[in-house]
RNA sequence: CGCGGGGUGGAGCAGUCUGGUAGCUCGUCAGGCUCAUAACCUGAAGGUCGCGAGGUUCAAAUCCCGCCCCCGCAACCA
């Protein structure tokens, strides 16, 4: 096994369905990495999971009409299935709300409790009589004091977006009963003390100047410019872990502390199920053997960058501090966001229902928000689907094992010695592979993709300048040097393509009838990796593997996910 | 004057840090080929790089200044 390698996807909220947002930040970039990294010999820890806690899951627990523990269980198996059918190789997908991530919540507050970095503080904030609770900003509602709206939020109103204070409402009623029946309280919290820990996370984010993406260094950057504050750990509800620390045992840690603390916990849950194997502090009490990266979207990188880091250096215990932090930016949908409730974007029941998880996984690959937020058209994602895996790719492969067949039957030809052709192919072939992998390794995908890309058509090129169809009228030995060629750089290809398509890889490899790839392919030793398949090797049957999408179901599928609606 | 990101041929992007004939994919047009999913290969047309007849420089998409437009964020909605 090579080194060890941590890769963690921000834990989506559980409450709802995901779309094909939420795979693009975390899910599928890290999913892609973890593979690829396997291939690579790594010894990798893929984590991933749920984020449970909190007024959203109490919420929606409420509107089921569940036991939140239920309806939480409930969401988890739904994201799992879901997960699962998008082809996630996670190692474990778990949850905040285990028993194993409220361990080392609790370890990780005393520490920091015990370091002096936890201060308490009153704070003013609304009750309800009627639902017997205190209720976050967001639900409260009433009529904006600017816009007259009159189901603005606490925090901010959704019509004009002006950001509010839950008092300004006229109106004010909790969004759980409908009741106006509410008061100000006063009620003691604790808060974690970041600015006196600005100065110890400062000096660790700079150490990561050249490692991360240069929109999670700034947006780290920022935050740190703007200086600290103390942010509130506990809130005065029922569903979380209960705070231990004496005078705080009716309230509880608020999620976004025990969040990314469940990267931990879940590694916990991994190994206690293997107790024997498995051993969850190998990878995060010992950082000098692991190498962690993290996936997430923009608006994520704040707590990954400063405050998670911040809050676990702040024990004074040598945790895994993350190395390569992937924050990407917005995938849109005509230009908006996705919104279930207005019926807007493609969610990934649906999606997956529609094409095959590979020809999503490309696409989001493909079109990564790097640098700036994308948009989703179903027309742009026809045609890159059709044009490079139908056209470029599958044809390749299609018209390599076809003439194959036709000249010399279901094996890889024998004889015809190499030429200054196949040495050039072989030359370029070895650069554009490790530029590939390097830009894979340095999680540069739009770079990646287009590269990979470029190996495709490479192929083609090879095919259309040796024109194997008329050598093979005349020269059988050259034709055979030729297809065989063809055959090994399907191989190659099949191995490349294997992290962003695993499904696909596989079946183009079983044309050759070879198994899943173990182990990624080495641009150095070009001439032994297109070699790989020994001349009168048996061949499978030819078979298209890709289809196209046609114009016709793109406009229904532009109908029926509402893409054209004017955008609110 | 809140903060951040973006504005490059019809569309989507790279190039900007480390100034020096503007590059890629799609689309369009022409040609080649006919093994292959009307697929593949080659070539061409098309931009002076948001704006300022602004500054620096022998030279600016790239550095500096001013302005405009789009997107996102503003500490619980990737």
């Amino acid at each position: 096994m090579g080194k060890k390698c941590l890769i963690t996807s921000a834990l989506l909220y559980v409450n709802g369905t995901p779309h094909l947002g939420h795979v693009i930040g975390c899910l599928l970039p890290a999913d892609v990495c973890a593979r690829f990294k396997r291939l690579q010999g790594d010894e990798v820890l893929f984590i991933g999971g749920t984020d449970e806690h909190g007024t959203a899951s109490e919420f929606g627990a409420l509107k089921a009409g569940l036991p939140v523990e239920v309806y939480c269980e409930q969401n988890h198996m739904m994201h799992r299935k879901l997960y699962e059918g998008l082809n996630l190789s996670m190692d474990y997908c778990g949850r905040t709300s285990s028993k194993q991530n409220q361990e080392i919540v609790y370890r990780i507050f005393s520490a920091l409790d015990k370091n002096g970095y936890i201060t308490e503080k009153t704070i003013e904030q609304v009750y309800s009589i009627d639902d017997q609770q205190f209720l976050a900003d967001r639900y409260i509602v009433g009529t904006c004091p600017y816009c007259g709206y009159e189901n603005a939020r606490g925090d901010q109103c959704e019509h004009c977006t002006k950001v509010l204070d839950p008092t300004e409402l006229k109106n004010a009623r909790s969004a759980i009963s409908g009741s106006s029946h509410l008061e100000v309280r006063k009620t003691k919290h604790l808060f974690l003390d970041l600015p006196k820990l600005q100065s110890l996370i400062e000096k660790w984010v700079k150490t990561r100047e050249f490692m991360w993406p240069d929109l999670s260094y700034t947006i780290a950057q920022k935050w740190l410019k703007e200086g600290l504050k103390e942010r509130c750990i506990t809130r005065d509800l029922k569903w979380g872990f209960p705070v231990n620390k004496p005078g705080y045992e009716d309230k509880v840690f608020y999620v976004w502390f025990d969040a990314p603390i469940g990267y931990i916990g879940i590694t916990k849950q991994w190994s206690d199920e293997d107790p024997e194997h498995r051993h969850w502090e190998d990878w995060w009490l010992k950082p000098d053997d692991v190498t962690y990266i993290e996936f997430m979207g923009k608006d994520n990188v704040p707590f990954h960058s400063v405050s998670f880091p911040g809050t676990l250096m702040g024990t004074g215990e040598p945790w895994t501090l993350v190395s390569q932090l992937k924050g990407v930016s917005y995938l849109n949908f005509n230009g908006g966001k996705f919104s279930k409730s207005a019926g807007r974007g493609v969610f990934l029941d649906d999606a997956l229902k529609e094409f095959p998880a590979d020809y999503w996984r490309y696409w989001m690959m493909a079109n990564m928000p790097e640098t700036s937020d994308v948009n989703f058209k179903f027309d742009a994602f026809a045609g890159q689907i059709n044009k490079d895996l139908n056209d470029v790719l599958g044809n390749f492969v299609n018209r390599v094992m076809k003439m194959t067949q036709s000249n010399f039957g279901l094996v890889v030809p024998e004889g015809g010695a190499l030429t200054d052709e196949e040495k050039q192919l072989y030359a370029t072939l070895a650069d554009l592979i490790s530029k590939y992998t390097q830009y894979m390794n340095d999680l540069e995908w739009r770079k990646a993709l287009a590269t990979l890309r470029e190996i495709w058509v490479e192929g083609n090129n090879y095919i259309a300048r040796t024109e194997p169809w008329k050598v093979a009228k005349t020269d059988k030995q050259r034709a055979a040097c030729i297809l065989r060629t063809g055959l090994n750089l399907i191989r190659i290809e099949a191995i490349l393509l294997s992290p962003i398509m695993p499904t696909f890889a596989k079946e183009i490899l079983s044309l050759l009838k070879l198994p899943e790839p173990t182990g990624w392919v080495n641009a150095q030793d070009i001439n032994k990796e297109m070699s790989y398949l020994a001349p009168n090797t048996e061949l499978g049957e030819p078979r298209l593997i890709f289809s196209k999408i046609t114009p016709e179901m793109v406009t229904s599928l532009s109908e029926k996910y509402h893409e054209n609606d004017v955008k609110e």
